[in-house]
DNA sequence: TCTGTGACGAGCG
DNA sequence: ACGCTCGCCACAG
């Protein structure tokens, strides 16, 4: 059965989400990372997208995600003073320092 | 069906 | 370290 499913269904974007519900606070995940944890290696986008949206179904700690780099979202402002407000430090360069801060799920 | 796009990732020069 | 390229998957038009 491969016919006009969609693949992104609120099903899955919960999962998503519930996954990031368990990143504890003073870290980080990655995109990479969460995809994997559901199962879905090579999605990193699709975990973009519905972090995207996540305001949407509520409030999730979705500014614990950041890409492989340490990089926070270009959109998502408040991202680095959040975490900040966590503990978590960022380097010279701007990027979350992941060698202490990433999540080991 | 083809094409462009995206809160991504890995490699390479 | 930085920017580019390519691979990736799902979706919209």
């Amino acid at each position: 059965m491969q016919n006009g499913r969609k693949v992104l269904t609120e099903e899955l974007a919960f999962e998503i989400l519930s996954a990031i519900e368990e990143i504890p606070p003073g870290c980080v995940a990655t995109y990479g990372q969460i995809a994997r944890l559901i199962g879905r290696p090579g999605n990193a986008r699709l975990v973009g997208r519905v972090l995207s949206m996540a305001e949407f179904f509520g409030s999730y700690p979705c500014h614990r995600v950041v890409n492989s780099q340490g990089r926070t979202a270009f959109t998502f402002t408040e991202q680095r003073s959040r975490l900040e407000e966590e503990g978590v430090r960022f380097l010279e360069n701007g990027k979350v320092d992941m060698k202490h801060f990433r999540w080991d799920g």
